[in-house]
DNA sequence: ATCCTTGTTCGTATATTTACGAATATTATA
DNA sequence: TATAATATTCGTAAATATACGAACAAGGAT
């Protein structure tokens, strides 16, 4: 019984997405990843400010996540969005912040 | 200087938003406000399988992300999405999930 | 003035996250 | 076979997140 089973399997889903985002350095890498089709960890490692063996943990997230895939091409590694996992994660962002969209404000 | 100034100010709300996301309690706190315009922390507490003080942390951690507001209606509080900040976030989180929508997938 | 109801804050324990450099693994090249 | 280039894993430290119950605060009701 390893699961609360307090919560439905789309909260659950749409938790592990947000909390895979829940980082500045995440959003840059999917945020370079969606405008390069695909980038390197090398090319990354360069950009930005963390040592390259935070980068690989904060990619190992995302891919844990579900949220990007990654590919060995020697002597480089290709990271690319995970266009399935990216779609569901859209609607089920989607579908909690369109929720909102014709209620009244309170007060 | 406490700002990093590797990441936009764009990339760091967006992951504060994520962040405060981040979990299956908070996700069903925002829902729940979504569809019932507001709600009080008594009725959270009642439904949820956490602490009240537990809860209130998690209310807290909303609240300073922006996402909802609270108000005390003694004797009870009553919370509700701050909608200007909800419009923020879902055109930040627009933003990142429709830059990929005409990209191919890798491989 | 004293309770009662409601919610927050405090104190605390445990788990997870974030970060770094050193060490390791893998594959291509000399 | 050694060497170089690349990225991950390991070990570790520090910070943050999550959770609980007890104590506290603020308003109404008796």
């Amino acid at each position: 019984m390893t699961k609360s089973a307090y919560f439905t399997e789309e909260q659950e889903q749409t938790a592990r997405f947000a909390k895979a985002m829940g980082h500045p350095v995440r959003i840059a890498i999917l945020q370079r990843l969606n405008t390069q089709i695909c980038c390197y960890h090398g090319d990354m490692a360069e950009e930005l400010p963390i040592a390259k063996s935070t980068l690989s943990q904060h990619l190992n997230e995302l891919k844990d996540a579900g949220l990007i895939k990654g590919e060995i091409t020697p002597p480089t590694v290709k990271y690319c969005i995970n266009i399935q996992n990216w779609n569901k994660a859209k609607s089920l962002f989607g579908n909690i912040f369109d929720e909102v969209a014709l209620k009244e404000n309170c007060k």
